[in-house]
DNA sequence: TTGTACGCGTTATCAT
DNA sequence: ATGATAACGCGTACAA
């Protein structure tokens, strides 16, 4: 077998244009000026050798890569894969590369994928994690003055930068919708609290909305995400006879499958119970219902992440709070209540 | 605003511990044996100084990062999506670290984000291109002896390694499961052939099971992947009268959508018309119908893909061709042919 | 067993 | 405007 021929480096270059590897650094970064005639004669030598800069070579230097580290819970949910898009498209057009980890809904994973990200000297991290407000994986950024911007995630200490919707309005606004068609029993599926913070935040805000419309605290079922037994505990909550009729579900994959169980016992959605989901991924509007839904710009999310990254890395820009609109993604799964049987 | 304080390097374990450079690098990569003293108190320095050896200051050395690149059409369809989380826990397993690209589908992109890739100087590729036979990509990576697997993609040439499942079965058995519910008028729905050899080969399976059971061949609608106007092209090929009561999609998500226009011109799945999909993606398992499907193990598939590359990258192994087991996951949009009405 | 010293490819400083 | 050269952090011959 024959090994790969090393590839080309500033000095082939520049033997190649003879001049030396400094001006042939010149040209690539304009850093400084050059004769036209000598830039011609590099830039000829570096296409007729198909020359690309090493960055390893040009991290070590300056201590810093233009990479950017992302760490999401999972990429099988694709709110988050759709964001992964956004920071792709982002950082493609500023010449960043994507460097990925996920960390499965565990602040052990967390920590460790992190420091593995931090070990590329990436020049800042995009993170989702299960707590914003109290989580050592964020302190130990804070206390080595790494930049990051959180997404999701909607911490409220006001000195960490984050990307996400209101969650808090945008619960109160699912509620809402559910009460706009005269639900009166309401009940939300919560992803677990202590694995997730927007899932608490939802919740409040659909608890608000509630207590705003006079009406009983919802019952709420807090649940697992990869966890089939989660599925055995949506089952039971949803056979009971006095199960809500106005369903509030975290997560567009948690209302997918409270329809599917649904449907399994014999409910018909929206006649018997309406749905309304949070996310609003495209596959929730292929469905039969279809779902409605509180839609997160997930791909804009991603964008706009990276933007203000790269702001926090040029300069110490502040910790910016960005919060994007979301917005109600009509569909067939959210129906009027049936009569009240009281 | 204070700068952030620069990481601990071999120098200052060395000073701490007060030994060399040399013996620090000794330790961390056992590359020769050091006295157990000596060894405590360098571990004790690391530990100490919350030491992370810098990758970068490594890469440059060796020539070579435990970084692999994977280049993915696009992350939003699930079924990339777990191959990446198959490929995350793989590469975790074995200290790597993983970046990601996307290519949209389209070979320019594919060519321009290989490039992106390989200035990391990255350990392996593991890509999804959309010709596996004639790409001027892989071309590119032969030439200069890089290390690749393919993902999904099937080549024919034996040069080029790659884990798949074996589309043609694949195909044909999807097409058999249509037959052996009686139907007799088939269709599919291919993802374009020019973007996807997967599609070309699963129709070349669907063909030829026609043919094996006697059938004309099936009508044969190839379509755009992220294309809105490809959803008319849908409706108007399935509202013909002439249409199939048998279709098959290359893949879930197309399968999804056939779904979904189906129902809105008020014909039924499976009554009216049956629908297999090829993927198995979870999704497809809560719709209602759910998805009948051609499953490939998509996870499995990103693992296996990365073992092969280490595999390729420690020595020069041979070009493997792995092919993975696919299964018919079944589904109730699958059932019985109409009685026939010619 | 351990230390010294060089070089990986790049950027940036200092001369010229 | 350009060239020589010193780092950056690490791995590894070679010496001791």
């Amino acid at each position: 077998m024959d090994r790969p021929p090393p590839r080309p480096t500033l000095h082939d270059v520049a033997a190649r244009a003879g001049v030396s590897i400094a001006t042939v650094s010149r040209v690539l970064n304009g850093s400084s000026p050059t004769r036209p005639e000598t830039e011609a004669r590099v830039r000829a030598a570096i296409r007729g050798l198909g020359f690309r800069p090493n960055r390893t070579g040009r991290e070590l230097r300056v201590g810093q890569s233009h990479t950017v580290g992302v760490l999401l819970p999972s990429l099988s949910n694709p709110i988050f894969a759709d964001s992964v898009s956004g920071i792709q498209d982002a950082a493609r057009a500023e010449g960043w590369s994507v460097l990925i980890a996920s960390s499965r809904y565990d602040a052990g994973r967390e920590h460790e994928a992190v420091e593995g990200l931090l070990s590329h000297r990436v020049g800042g991290l995009i993170l989702t994690v299960a707590e914003a407000d109290a989580s050592p994986t964020l302190d130990a950024l804070d206390a080595e003055g790494l930049r990051y911007v959180l997404l999701y995630n909607q911490p409220t200490r006001p000195d960490r930068a984050f990307v996400s919707i209101d969650n808090v309005a945008a619960g109160r606004d699912a509620a809402r919708a559910l009460v706009a068609q005269g639900h009166r029993r309401l009940g939300m599926v919560a992803g677990r609290f202590d694995a997730s913070d927007r899932s608490r935040l939802r919740h409040a805000g659909f608890a608000a909305a509630l207590a705003e419309a006079g009406l009983p605290p919802g019952q709420v079922l807090e649940i697992g995400f990869d966890d089939s037994a989660a599925t055995d505990a949506l089952r039971a909550a949803l056979a009971r006879p006095d199960r809500p009729t106005g369903l509030f579900c975290s997560t567009d994959l948690l209302a997918l499958r409270s329809i599917a169980v649904l449907r399994d016992l014999g409910l018909r959605v929206p006649c018997d119970v309406s749905v309304i989901g949070l996310d609003g991924i495209a596959v929730g509007a292929l469905t039969a219902p279809s779902l409605a839904s509180i839609a997160q710009p997930a791909h804009e999310m991603g964008r706009r992440a990276f933007h203000h990254l790269l702001r926090c890395v040029g300069a110490d820009a502040p910790a910016e709070h960005i919060l994007l609109p979301h917005r109600l993604r009509p569909g067939s799964s959210l129906g009027a209540a049936p009569p009240s049987q009281e």
